[in-house]
DNA sequence: CGTATTGTCCCAATGTAATAGTACAAGTGC
DNA sequence: GCACTTGTACTATTACATTGGGACAATACG
């Protein structure tokens, strides 16, 4: 299964792509609460990365709340909610996102309605 | 006039940030061919960053043909187009974009209808 | 010409990211 | 108990990003 996505070859460090990947899966549903995640040393095979480098963002994650781990048996996805940023930030940071997501792919040559109309494909999934 | 966004508290390094903001600028049109970007200290300032990492980005992109400067004068953003990536790639990365941006919108709390709504909004304006 | 402006270059110092390798701790299951 | 799996911890090393400061080069301007 491919699970999460990192690039070793872009300036974003991995931890921080690892970190986005796995709460975004969370978030998006992807993967439920409950889910065993793969193991500290097979995600770190899996992504070409650093075992070290998958552990801390295991750990940090765990910190925070959104992944329970037991030693000796794997590392799971809590059943707690994930907390809310206040209305005000969600509405900012989501302006910025938008900024940004608009921004990356006129990059690529891609304009507005284009946008709006791979999105709503996407909703048919 | 705020011009670009960077932000030191991001894991992505700040030239990574600007780079991609004047990039994504002129490829929407916010910033025309022939305009004169802030001179390096200047805009180091305006970001509370080191000049260092502003000329390094402008020299990037100068190399990259996309800024000319010219010395004692400025920074300008150049005539010639963007060169595109080729179809195939354009599509990946297309998909790559959306898949972040849902992912980093769901973190928020936002639903895909919700991003479609939004990203309509923008047309309008 | 002299001065200010602008980009360019270099150096030293600091902090962070990532890798590699090794060892340990706490559970599972036979 | 014993072997195995899994997360955790540590050290050392390499590379990069950023900062601060200073100096230089080319151009504009009076």
């Amino acid at each position: 299964m491919a699970y999460f996505h990192v690039d070793s070859a872009s300036p974003t460090p991995i931890y921080a792509q690892l970190d986005r990947s796995i709460r975004a899966a969370i978030a998006t549903g992807e993967l439920e609460p409950g889910t065993q995640l793969p193991t500290v040393r097979q995600l770190a095979v899996d992504l070409a990365v650093n075992a070290n480098t998958v552990a801390r963002v295991y750990t940090q994650l765990e910190r925070d709340g959104i992944l329970e781990t037991r030693r000796g048996v794997g590392t799971f996805v809590r059943d707690l909610p994930l907390p809310q940023p206040a209305r005000a930030r969600r509405e900012r940071e989501l302006r910025e996102l938008i900024r940004r997501f608009i921004g990356d792919a006129a990059l690529l040559g891609f304009t507005l309605p284009e946008l709006v109309d791979q999105l709503r494909n996407e909703e048919k999934k």
